[in-house]
RNA sequence: GCCGGCGUGGCGAAAUGGCAGACGCAACGGACUUAAAAUCCGUUUUCGCGAAAGCGAAGUGCGGGUUCGAGUCCCGCCGCCGGCACCA
């Protein structure tokens, strides 16, 4: 192909509208208070996922995106909107700090050749940009505000009475430090002895580590945590107003996790501290026949008795030595050990013995359960294993005809009746959590409670590329820097390897790390969703020094969150991020809200995930697998336009879709049908304008495929089916090539609509045009964009299908206008209809104008 | 295991409950050419009948249902892809 001669000479002037875009600052949106800012106006803020500048440079992934953003973009300043479109880099991360282990150098230049690197790759597919505003989340100017906002977050707290974030100096209680949004605890990590680090989760894989396959433990740690748990309840309603694909909405929702049910408080049986369980099935209270505490409960150490002392120790320490993910294997047997204590059920007195389990988990409820092994797949199953009673108390009930007795030895998790079960009796699920959750509240002796599974944020790395916390320790107490200290520059450092111990590479920087004679700076990094947790605000007004975004600049791209609660009006990316950035921003932009820095309560309003692109053999691009296509190569042989169009043809945006090189030849024979339409070639080759362009009224037909055509790209654009836009510009154009002549007038429309999808070429025809005729002035992106005139798509006659019992039997062309009856009227008369229904009962005749008769014969 | 999404020609795909397969790829035939490429025109769901224009039947993963009419709506399966995974 590449030696072949190009079908239109696109690598001359794709680079030429490029520079001329660029000279002419084509993209740049002017903010509120602007000059050249329009206030006329209505916004349209369209944003893409944007990128981790990799070594390895854009994949075919990225630009699909990229590309329906862009038409996006371009296609409503059209339609006369100030339209928010920019780029960014999130550039911290673990790619960049492992290749300064491995050869000295350091993460910040190789983020600037890959950055570099990454713009290139993007200007040359000629998207629309506004550069002016580019961000990059390493950038000192930029970390400077990621940390404000972290300041924002430890000096407030979340009001359980106003259900709201707010400064923490509205707390009364005895130590803020409990209640910060941004606190401090002892958590699990995954650390590695052998690489001397710890890792992040994705660096760990069957609790081996990812770079040498060493294992991995988990060791608790001193880490920052972000409240993100008090947020549960509005990040679940919150959800419900936005435009997002329900199953992104679905993730969100699992990923919270909110359950209802019942904190019950047992005793023990010889006495000692009470405890407390959490069940969503307080209705089987009856039936539970044993508990089960963490291993890691505090109760554990006290209640064991001398005689299981030690099995209970060896098991304890067992679990500790085992990876989350080994624990946390479902499908393994269960495992536990007894610990030779009972508790007293207080519903009916009953004495249960105590055991231990490691399927019960820490951190969830109150690291302990009842077990109810009739009603529970997981307590059925250890029940079973370690020959425990099971006592039924639900009964289901009864789908009729079904006389089959379920075995004694299975359980039922479903809703039914409650048997011997005292005062429940004879209740069905639903009242039975009611009427005994009333009785435990009446003793004292539980409560009714939710519970959500999501967890806090565990927010601190022990990395080096990361920004660093804008926090000092004195005196084992933590405390804030005052904004003026910001932003918190990370060191240099020449050495980026583990340090071997438990301390963040950050603790190589003897000096750095000394704040006063008194105070030493927090070693810890920000994790790499930091950065991207907000930077679509900073893009509402970039160079502000003043704050992380202006109030008025919020204001407008964002809206005041009166018509929506989202600010951005449209967010395209990928699936990946559909639970942790997704929330992580939320959570963010809310607090920001209730601090009053922001005007809506949601980031972003709608929400669409462009589905993945595979090689041509249908598998996951990979290196290793030898199918990466690459933009640079496909651009070189057929163009930047033909490449934004195949992205946009293969098919809809949303869905996995596999590679072409066949079906990039194919549009790019589409954009060069296009550029014969007005050019053709002379004796030497070069080219020049057709002879069959003229200055002439387009015909009926013409006229009616051209409105047709600006109807259905206008239509698709706003529902992002471009697959569909495209292929009725192909129609249109077909129809055009096969004219004698061409009018320069349908020429003018066509090219309009081509622009956002194929912007070069439109502009490059649009000027070559406007040398000979007129209409073409400016560019053509910066045309209105056109509208149809529904009146010259109606067609006076059309073709109706007749049926016999469904089936099609004959057509008939009729007046657009023609009635159920003249229709009826009409295909009784037609031969073949009338033929076939002569001599039968008629039952019935379904007429529909303008599309069928239907007749229903015995 | 649970929760989503998707199953339509040789391939990527289109189809407000109303002519299944638009558009593109591939293939085949023709025009142009000394020739090829490119381009232009045409054919192409499958099966049967026909020399042919055409005629008939079947057809959207499988099995049922609703409807005058189902790729589309409902019920039950199967397969592929993705997410979560002992959350009491």
């Amino acid at each position: 192909m590449s030696s072949q001669r190009k079908q239109f000479p696109f690598s001359d002037f794709e680079p030429k509208w490029q520079q001329r875009w660029e000279a002419a600052a084509a993209f740049r949106t002017p903010n509120p208070g602007e000059p050249d800012f329009d206030p006329s106006k209505p916004k349209y803020y369209v944003l893409d996922m944007f990128p981790y500048p990799s070594g390895s440079g854009l994949h075919v992934g990225h630009p699909e995106g990229y590309t329906a953003t862009d038409i996006l973009a371009r296609w409503r300043r059209m339609c006369g909107y100030n339209v928010l479109h920019p780029m960014g880099w999130d550039a911290f991360g673990l790619p960049a700090e492992q290749y300064a282990v491995k050869t000295g150098q350091h993460p910040a230049v190789t983020t600037a050749n890959n950055v570099k690197h990454f713009k290139a790759q993007l200007q040359r597919i000629g998207f629309s940009y506004d550069w002016s505003r580019e961000v990059n989340t390493t950038d000192p100017n930029y970390v400077r505000w990621t940390q404000w906002i972290f300041l924002q977050l430890y000096n407030s707290w979340f009001n359980p009475t106003t259900k709201r974030a707010e400064s923490i100096s509205t707390y009364t209680g005895d130590n803020p430090d409990d209640v910060r949004l941004a606190y401090v605890a002892e958590m699990p990590v995954n650390w590695c002895p052998e690489l001397g680090t710890v890792l992040a989760n994705e660096e760990v894989t069957d609790g081996k580590s990812e770079v040498g396959g060493f294992p991995v433990e988990r060791r608790p740690m001193r880490q920052w945590m972000l409240r993100i748990t008090a947020f549960a309840e509005r990040l679940l309603e919150g959800l419900d107003a936005l435009d997002w694909p329900e199953s992104i909405k679905l993730l969100q929702k699992n990923w919270i996790g909110r359950s209802e049910g019942a904190f019950v408080d047992f005793t023990l049986k010889d006495g000692g501290d009470n405890f407390t369980v959490y069940t969503t099935r307080p209705d089987t209270l009856f039936g539970a026949t044993y508990m089960v505490l963490a291993p890691e409960h505090p109760l554990v150490a006290q209640i064991t008795s001398t005689e299981q002392k030690e099995a209970v120790e060896n098991y304890v320490r067992t679990v500790a030595s085992k990876s989350e993910r080994d624990r946390q294997d479902a499908s393994k047997e269960k495992t536990g050990v007894f610990t030779g204590a009972y508790a007293i059920n207080p519903v009916n007195g009953a004495s249960i013995p105590i055991w231990i389990a490691d399927y019960v988990l820490t951190g969830y409820g109150t690291g302990a359960i009842m077990a109810v092994p009739a009603h529970d797949d997981r307590d059925h199953a250890f029940a079973t294993k370690f020959n425990l009673p099971i006592v039924k108390v639900v009964q289901e009930s009864p789908s009729p005809g079904d006389a089959s007795v379920p075995p004694a030895t299975s359980y039922f998790t479903g809703d039914g009746v409650a048997i011997n079960s005292g005062i429940l009796d004879g209740l069905p699920t639903a009242e039975a959590k009611r009427k005994i959750t009333l009785w435990l509240e009446e003793r004292s002796l539980g409560r009714a409670a939710v519970q959500y599974k999501l967890r806090d944020w565990l927010f601190s790395r022990q990395r080096y590329w990361g920004e660093p916390f804008p926090i000092i320790w004195e005196n084992g107490r933590h405390r804030a820097l005052d904004e003026s200290e910001l932003p918190v520059r990370l060191p240099e450092l020449h050495d980026f390897k583990p340090t071997g111990t438990a301390e963040p590479p950050l603790s190589k920087a003897k000096e750095w790390l000394r704040h006063s004679e008194t105070a030493v700076r927090e070693l810890n990094t920000m994790p790499q969703w930091a950065g991207s947790c907000w930077y679509y605000l900073r893009f509402c007004d970039p160079h502000n020094d003043t704050c992380f975004v202006s109030e008025e600049a919020a204001r407008y791209w964002l809206g005041d969150g009166s018509n929506q609660p989202g600010g951005v009006d449209l967010y395209v990316g990928g699936t990946e991020h559909a639970v942790l950035h997704l929330l992580y921003s939320r959570f963010w932009h809310m607090v920001l809200h209730d601090l009053g820095f922001l005007p809506t309560p949601e980031p972003f309003q709608r929400l669409v995930n462009q589905g993945i692109i595979l090689g041509a053999d249908g598998q996951k691009m990979s290196k290793s697998r030898g199918n990466v296509v690459n933009p640079d190569d496909v651009i070189n042989d057929y163009g930047a336009d033909a490449f934004r169009l195949y992205e946009m043809f293969m098919g809809p945006l949303e869905q996995m879709k596999p590679w072409s090189m066949k079906g990039v030849e194919g549009v790019y024979r589409f954009l060069a049908r296009v550029w014969r339409l007005v050019m053709q070639e002379d004796q030497e080759g070069r080219w020049q304008m057709s002879d069959a362009v003229a200055d002439i009224e387009p015909t009926a037909s013409q006229l009616r495929t051209l409105h047709a055509t600006i109807k259905k790209v206008t239509a698709d654009i706003s529902t992002l089916s471009f697959n569909t836009a495209i292929a009725q510009m192909m129609v249109c154009v077909n129809e055009l090539t096969s004219a004698e002549k061409r009018p320069a007038s349908a020429l003018r429309t066509l090219l309009v609509l081509l622009s956002p999808f194929a912007p070069h070429i439109a502009e490059e025809l649009w000027e070559r045009l406007g040398e000979k005729f007129s209409g073409f002035g400016g560019l053509a992106q910066s045309q209105d964009w056109p509208r149809h005139d529904e009146s010259l798509l109606v067609e006076n006659e059309v073709e109706i299908v007749l049926q016999i019992n469904g089936k099609v039997r004959g057509r008939l062309v009729v007046s657009k206008d023609a009635d159920r009856e003249q229709l009826e009227t009409a295909a009784r008369a037609d031969e073949k209809i009338a033929a076939q229904i002569a001599g039968k009962k008629i039952i019935k005749v379904i007429a529909v104008p303008g599309k069928l008769v239907n007749f229903v014969i015995g």
